[in-house]
DNA sequence: ATAATTCTTTGACTTTAGGCAAATAAATGG
DNA sequence: CCATTTATTTGCCTAAAGTCAAAGAATTAT
């Protein structure tokens, strides 16, 4: 865990204010924790707030009216994330923010945040620009879902897992819901498609671990080349 | 078409601006025309420009390797959009932009018109809180499109294409591709779902013109009530 | 008006995804 | 270590969506 001075340093938003705007947000910072699994707000809250997660992760996500849920995101130490609230007063959150791991973070409340960036161009304009950001994330996601079929979108998710991995055999960290909530399908899809991967040689699998032997070729499913 | 000064003071960042800087952004853009058809850019190209739709209407549109495309939201006179670059050097714009009427826009390079906005917190806020709007809207798109079956997409079509028009039969603007790429799906199952309504008495059809005959069944449709 | 083109409509068939249930393996808590 | 709970794995079946092809209607160009 990172210093909390520190992170608000690196955030583009907060470091970009002048000195004493910045002692002032500080100052108004409420800092809260949260066990994992708790919901940080749900989908559907008036929710005018802004925090910088100084501890742990936060997935957002969308659930439809039956089972299932999307991942949307995750955010992780350093993140900055708002309820809609916190820019459009009666606006409802899009997403429910949910704690997966033991987290803390520092909240501020657009009452008080949002005169404080106002007055400051260089800290709104990165505002601006970590919104784009979230957009263009929010539109690689949404392509993904309408365009690229489940296998596609399985073998992008192995290709993100097993980059933060060394390279040989895995533990399998992703339970098969986990997975299949990450790529928006069902466990037994998920199940289904690890397997036929491994059928094609692409990846090794047991049922508690797993290794990517082809990582061409999985490239190549997570592009869609149907070959 | 409204006077472009008008559109000007009408949009919440550049009336955000100091007088001054009024002057000074209005000068530094430049007018461009396009015709129906035309790109004013495409996926994947670096654009560092924002523009302000001063006439007609433009998609952002982003399209699969197959034929199949996703007419994601349409501008009109007033809109503001920019591409990825315009904010972040090098990034490549994630839609295409279609125009859809003869159009004309006011362009502003990204050189020009940043450091403006940089220096007026006021205005770089109002930007950050139109990019908060379209990220609400792509997210409410990914909702729909991930838990939203055809037939309910379909009818929130129909009902917004109805909202904007008197209540009597409406001739059929939209052809079947253009209705499935609003949607996401294709000119066949836009044409069977059609008549599935007709034939549940929810819509009247013709091959050129239609009405909506019980627009409370069609909001059921809508909202995913399978019953 | 006629021909050419563009749209719409349908039927038959395929693919993709998902649901349910049962069997089995692993992990966890006494 | 045993019992219980949690995960994984599969087979079988259904539903949703899509493709292909062909026929017919409307529109546009000449």
């Amino acid at each position: 865990m990172k210093d909390f001075d520190l992170l608000f340093e690196q955030n583009p938003v907060f470091s970009a204010l002048s000195e004493d705007k910045k002692q002032l947000v500080k100052k108004t910072g409420i800092s809260k924790r949260f066990s994992k699994g708790e919901m940080i707000a749900i989908d559907g809250d008036i929710w005018p707030y802004l925090f910088l997660i100084t501890k742990g992760n936060v997935h957002a996500l969308k659930s439809s009216m039956e089972g299932r849920n999307l991942v949307v995101t995750t955010f992780i130490e350093g993140d900055i994330f708002w309820g809609l609230a916190f820019f459009y007063e009666h606006m409802p959150m899009p997403v429910s923010l949910e704690v997966a791991v033991n987290t803390s973070i520092m909240l501020w409340s657009a009452e008080n945040l949002v005169p404080i960036l106002k007055s400051e161009g260089a800290s709104a304009w990165e505002l601006s620009r970590l919104m784009v950001y979230k957009m263009m994330r929010a539109s690689e996601i949404l392509e993904e879902m309408t365009f690229q079929p489940v296998a596609g979108r399985l073998a992008k998710l192995l290709i993100d897992t097993v980059r933060n991995q060394q390279n040989g055999p895995v533990t399998r960290s992703l339970t098969l819901d986990e997975m299949a909530a990450r790529i928006g399908s069902t466990r037994e899809m998920v199940c289904r498609f690890l397997h036929r991967f491994a059928d094609d040689g692409i990846i090794d699998i047991t049922r508690t671990e797993f290794r990517v032997m082809d990582s061409q070729k999985l490239a190549l499913v997570a592009q869609n080349t149907k070959g």
